[in-house]
Parts: C-alpha cells; structure tokens; sequence
RNA sequence: GCCCCCGUAGCUCAGCGGAUAGAGCGCCGGCCUCCGGAGCCGGGUGCGCAGGUUCGAGUCCUGCCGGGGGCACCA
C-alpha cells in the first residue's frame, strides 16, 4: 500500500536527518502519517514536525524543514511525490502524483472481491461469540443489533487478515428452560381440554401456544396420562429443540451464519464447571461465605466479589461463564470477542477479572458492548413486554422491512449510540434511510454497464494507461474516496467499529454520483469512455465490497419510484443480489 | 449512592490529539435534447457547562448538569 511505502520513506528522512537535530533515531517520539481533510493540504500529511520539535529543540517547522530536505534528497519510494512542503504550524504536506489514483483503480481491478482486504494473513485466530440469545423465545430487534454488529465485525477482522470463527452459545439449560418446557406442556394440555395451571412465571408469548399447538399435531393426545416426570422432560426437550430451529431459521433468514452452535449442556457433564472453580481456587481467589463460593473479583477491580456456587449447590451463570471462557482459550484462539448489549456490560468486569485470575492476558479478550434499540412506528414507541410475550419478533420484522434495510440500519450507527429503530422510517426508501442511497449507486453503475454493454461499447482490457484519462477533479475525488477503503477496513477492525464501514460506502456512493452527474461515462471518445467505464466498474466493486462486509445486498438494478416517489413499493422484495457473492465482474 | 454509555446544525447521526468540525432529513433556490432525478449544485459561525493536560482538545483527565443502561446466591 502507498501508504506505507510513504511511511517508510518519511522514516528514513527522520533517520537521516535526526543527527543533525540532535535526536537519537532510536529513541524518537511517535507521530502520524494521514490523510488530511482539506485537499489543499495534499494527499498525506504527517505531523512529526510538531511530534520530533520538543525533544530537538526546535521550532517544528525547522525540524519538518530539516526532514523534507533529506526526503527531497531521493530515495526508495520517493517517485510517487509530486510535491513536499512545509505547511501551518509545522505539519508536512505531501502531494502525490496523479499516477497514483490510477493506481488505486488497478489495484481495485486486480483484487476484486479482495479490495479492501489485507493481502496477506495475520496467521491468527480470533472467535467472535455474538448473538448467544437464549432459546426461549423468538430472537427480537435488540438481539438483531447484536446479530448484525457481531457478523459485520466478523466480516471485518477476515477482511483484516484474521483467521474468524464465528460461535453462537446456547443457554440451552437450567431453570429458564425449564420454564419454557413447563409452560408448553401447560398450553399443551389446555390445548387439549386439560384444566392445566399455567407456571407462576411461565412464557406468556403466542409462541408457547404455537409450539404447544404443533407438538399436540404431532404426538396427538398420548402426552396427557403420560408419567408426569417422563412428560416434564419430553416437552423440555422438544421445546428446547424446536426453539433452536426457530432461531437459527431467523438467523438464517437474516444471513448470518455460525461456524460453531456451543451448547452450555456441554459444560456440565463434562465437569468444566467444577474444573473451573478448582482452577481459581487454585489461583487462590477464591473463598466460602454464607454457604456459598465466591470469586475475588474485587481483587481485579470489579465492585464487589461475585458468587460461583450458590448456597443450594447450584453453579452461577457466571461459574458457567468462566468454564466457558476456559473452553474458548483451549481452542487456541489468539484473541476473543464478545458481544453484549448494554445490559449486560455490568458484567463485563468480573469475566475479565477472571481471566486475568486464570492467567491469561485480559487484552486478549475484547467486549464490544452496544447500547440498546427502541422500537417506533410512526414516531410513537412499540411497547415490548417480556412477561406478556409482546414483542415483535424479528422474523416479523423481517416481514415488514426486510433483511437489507434492516441489517443496515443496525450496523450504521455506532455501538455506543442507542437505536430508536422506527419501522415506518426503515420501511421507508427515502433518505431517511442512506442503505437506498448506496444501493441505488450500485444499481446505477450496474444500469449503465448495461447500457454500454447494449450499445455495444466493448469494454477492452485495460492497461496503465488506460487510466490516464481520468483527469477530472470528479474522477479524482472518486478515486481518492475509493482508495480508503483499506484503511477504513484497517480502522473498524481495529477500533471494532464496523458502523465505519457503512460510512465509507455512503461517502463512496455520494463521489459516485457527483462524478455521474458531472462526466458522462459513455461518449464519442473511445479512449474516454474506457477509462470510465472501468472507473465505473471500480466504484461498483468497492461500493459491493463495502456492502458485502456489512452483508447488504449490492444490487444490479432496483424498482424505480413512481412519480412522486412518495409511494413506497414493497420494501420486503427489494433487492436479493448476494453483495458477498465474489463472482461478479 | 456506585459503575458503564451518551450529550455535536431545527431533527437523526459521523468524526482512533491536528490546520477552516462533516453527512442525511427538513427548509429556500437552481440543474434533465443524452448513460437510472431514489441523483447533482448552492444556501450553515453547532461540539451541554466549568476547570485541567497538550505546541494543538469535539476527541484525553476532573467536577457539575441532562438522558439511557446496569448494580442478584436471575439468566
């Protein structure tokens, strides 16, 4: 990347030119090497004039001046300046030749589907666990922020060089399903006449009486005189089993995939739990209290100690947590994310604590924690009621505004931000909801390659020079936008941000259209119009790459509005092109 | 009370310590003999308040105010 052949060249300036600032090349502050906001500015700008001036003595500009006389001077990586200069408060500004933007428009055609990604891989593993909703209920919205952040964030990391894993962990025990077993097997019965009690804190949700519903098809009467423990641990089994289809259909429906289902069943038998415990005990950081076992946790800066085995024997959700987190660093992973909406980041400090009494390296372990989404229609709230069962599924949501305006509604803000997800608004094609805006860029690129195609304009191969006609202040500015791409990857893998990626491809669709509006792509000009064709067919692909890791469908063509376009056609039946589908072009 | 997140334009939000803080929506005015007008161009002194660190703070630290979430031998 030109960026590093940059920094390497602006290295070796420093070195050169360090004796005679009286600094010790092997002992030098850091600084920056980035892209500036305002143009004028050049193409890199680097700030180790301000960053070197304290510990020379200098005035930084002196210091930059110093340093731009060696990188003047020539050398490896040098070729590509068109211009070094001075500028501000001390800031060197480097302008590059516009040979350069061509090259970014090549390395977009050679690399295809893989623009945007590292070349070459990190050899290291990390595992993403995301979504890990319990089966005992349909997956919701805010499960679908998770689902979408995690997915995209996996996306992400593989596009950064790492080795994903992408795991979803089952609560698939203990009371809760217990819970849900009981309250089908209530339904059940009533279903079939039987004066059943329904369980004190049983699941209120339609869902139970459709599962209770289903099973009633299936096995008929026979369950009724059934021996009362046989049939406790039948409709716990079934319910568990049935559960886990419909949340891995959803999810399915949704697009997001898993590599590994972790069931937390695992853990008990195969006494992890127990292992565990042992284990930090061992650690000695751990001790009895009122009967129960507790994790120094206060000792790695958590609020206060954290319970592993409860006064009744039974272990914590947290002592199942640590077995887990014991299991995942078996696996030889190099790094672990979790995601967690905000509602659990309470206990994000007692698992680290954990790890770090287990012995191993807390910075291993990353937490992406989002903040949560409220549901709109219309601008007035949709209330969500666990205990009564009403909430709008995802599945339902799916139906309403479909799996494209859906995910990236989800993955285009920040974490940190909470959501108010108005189904109206994402329902909606309009600019209220930018996924239009950079779908219909795509769409609009595919139109008129088709249009060339039509036409019979042959696109020919290209060579270097083909890019030479790209002179045009728009053509350029839509290069230097898709050229960010990789440092963007770079930055959202690092910062788990995968929201900047939505960022980028808005940006990219708004140089796309502005260079649309301004050149016209196919002209009298052969020469021209091959360079803008391929230009064209660059936007498109980075543009589908961008989508593809937020895992939105990058489109060939979309309906077009009537009229007014106010009215809204079916927003469910949008678009269904694969963005992630590597064949295209 | 303690912990975490947030407070940026009328609204929704983006901005990993850098120069003149951006985008969409809304509002006003322009732009189609021609490749998709779901588009483009123009119109803008807004970083909650007060201190601090720094050559430089929307960004880091402290306090305050306001909003959200969490503080179980629940999952």
């Amino acid at each position: 990347m030109i960026r590093d052949d940059l920094a390497r060249a602006l290295a070796e300036a420093v070195a050169a030119a360090a004796p005679a600032l009286g600094l010790d090349p092997a002992d030098l502050p850091a600084w920056d090497l980035t892209r500036p906001r305002q143009k004028e500015h050049g193409d890199w700008t680097t700030n180790l004039g301000l960053a070197l001036a304290p510990k020379a003595g200098r005035t930084p500009r002196s210091v930059a001046e110093a340093v731009v006389e060696h990188l003047r001077a020539g050398g490896p990586g040098r070729d590509l300046i068109a211009s070094v200069e001075v500028a501000g408060p001390g800031f060197i500004n480097i302008h590059l030749k516009g040979a350069w933007l061509h090259d970014v428009l090549r390395a977009i055609l050679e690399r295809g589907p893989a623009y945007g990604s590292r070349e070459e891989s990190r050899g290291l593993r990390v595992q993403v666990e995301f979504v890990s909703a319990n089966p005992t209920g349909p997956l919701h919205v805010g499960t679908a922020r998770n689902a979408v952040i995690g997915d995209a964030l996996a996306n992400v990391l593989a596009a950064d060089g790492w080795d994903v894993e992408r795991e979803y962990y089952w609560n698939d025990t203990g009371t809760q399903m217990e819970n849900l077993g009981a309250s089908i097997e209530a339904r059940y019965l009533q279903r079939l006449g039987v004066d059943a009690p329904f369980p004190e804190s049983g699941y209120q949700g339609a869902y139970v009486g459709d599962l209770a519903e289903e099973i009633a098809a299936e096995a008929g009467e026979r369950w009724i005189r059934a021996d009362p423990e046989e049939r406790r641990r039948f409709f716990l089994d079934e319910g568990r089993r049935r559960m886990i289809a419909n949340v891995r259909s959803t999810l399915e429906r949704f697009g997001v995939s898993f590599d590994t289902w972790f069931s937390e069943g695992s853990l008990g038998p195969s006494g992890a739990i127990d292992a565990a415990v042992a284990r930090l005990r061992q650690a000695g950081h751990v001790y009895e209290a009122e009967g129960a076992t507790f994790f120094r946790a206060t000792a790695f800066g958590d609020d206060k100690d954290r319970v592993l085995i409860r006064s009744n024997g039974e272990p914590t959700y947290f002592a199942k947590d640590v077995a887990y987190l014991i299991d995942k660093f078996g696996r030889d992973f190099d790094r672990l994310v979790y995601v967690w909406g905000a509602d659990h980041h309470g206990a994000v400090a007692r698992l680290r604590g954990a790890a770090q009494a287990l012995g191993y390296d807390p910075s291993s372990v990353d937490f992406v924690v989002y903040q949560l989404v409220s549901l709109y229609r219309g601008g007035e709230p949709v209330r969500m009621s666990k205990r009564t069962g009403d909430v709008v599924t995802l599945d339902e949501l799916l139906d309403e505004v479909g799996p494209d305006a859906a995910r990236y509604t989800l993955a285009a803000r920040s974490s940190d931000s909470p959501i108010d997800f108005d189904i109206e608004v994402v329902t909606r094609q309009s600019m209220d909801n930018p996924v239009f805006y950079v779908q219909y860029a795509h769409a609009r690129i595919a139109s008129v390659l088709r249009v060339a195609a039509e036409r019979r304009v042959e696109l020919r191969s290209w060579t270097p020079a083909t890019f030479e006609e790209l002179t045009e202040e728009a053509e350029l500015d839509l290069l230097r936008k898709l050229a960010e791409l990789p440092e963007v990857v770079e930055q959202a893998a690092e910062l788990s941000a995968p929201n900047r990626i939505a960022r980028f491809a808005e940006e990219a669709a708004t140089a796309f259209h502005r260079f649309y509006t301004e050149c016209r792509v196919i002209t009298e000009d052969d020469a021209r119009t091959q360079a803008r064709l391929w230009l064209s067919a660059g936007a498109k692909r980075a543009l589908a790459n961008a989508l593809g890791l937020l895992g939105v469908s990058a489109p060939e063509s979309m309906e077009r509005l009537g009229g007014d376009g106010d009215s809204a056609p079916d927003a469910g039946d949008g678009p269904s092109t694969p963005a992630a589908d590597p064949g295209g072009d």
